[in-house]
DNA sequence: ACGACATTTCAGGAAGTATCGAAATGTAAT
DNA sequence: ATTACATTTCGATACTTCCTGAAATGTCGT
């Protein structure tokens, strides 16, 4: 993961129906969603939600395969892990006692709480 | 953290001065860094610089303090836990089974590697 | 091969965003 | 009070992104 692909992930999870989209998948999980059924299920025109799906696909966000006719997207969390780590690098100047906590911090809780 | 504050928070890391500024305070830890040190460690006008953290701000990315004539900014690691929590929630339709791992494979090393 | 379905691509105009120079605000020291 | 320093705000211009309508591509069943 360099800049340029850290900036084309969060620039795809800047947009509305761009993140829906992918909390959508995350909620889907490993088995996906068709473009048919996202584009239905948010709302939005085939045309549109296609161009927004190349966009998460182009930030490692998202993978695509072929199921039928229909095109199956799922949320890609190595992409996703990868885009964190990025974030996180050489965090407090990797300063581990220092920052060790701050992580703790931050990777609790993945589900239900308001923080 | 609502849909608004994730999206205002993803468009906020979205722009190369405001991530490399992100990247830098989270490397600098709580001790956080002064405006006029930040503009010029990555080379950027006062005045531009001051839009974008104002940006950074305003997403709960960063928090700021006055000290002395300067003003210093700091990560702010419990908004980042918060966005994370957003987009990770209901993760796998809340199938703990099968979402656990997937959750597991992303919190993993927080620094150093390349994934 | 044909018709129906599923998705993508293309070109256009409309809306939002980044940067700059200049001026303004606020803090500290003499 | 006045001078210097640190940061923010303002107005304008250039740039990028998003949505729409129409056409194109690819897949399946008959």
């Amino acid at each position: 993961m360099d800049r340029s692909a850290a900036l084309a992930a969060f620039a795809a999870l800047s947009q509305e129906t761009r993140l829906e989209t992918f909390r959508l998948l995350v909620k889907a999980g490993p088995a996906g969603r068709s473009a048919g059924a996202i584009a239905e299920q948010l709302g939005v025109r085939q045309n549109t939600l296609s161009s927004h799906l190349g966009i998460l696909l182009a930030a490692g966000l998202v993978g695509k395969r072929r199921d039928g006719r229909s095109i199956v997207y799922a949320a890609d969390f190595a992409g996703l892990r990868a885009l964190l780590t990025y974030l996180l690098e050489e965090c407090c100047g990797s300063d581990r006692a220092a920052c060790s906590p701050l992580i703790a911090s931050i990777i609790r809780a993945p589900s239900g709480e308001t923080s």
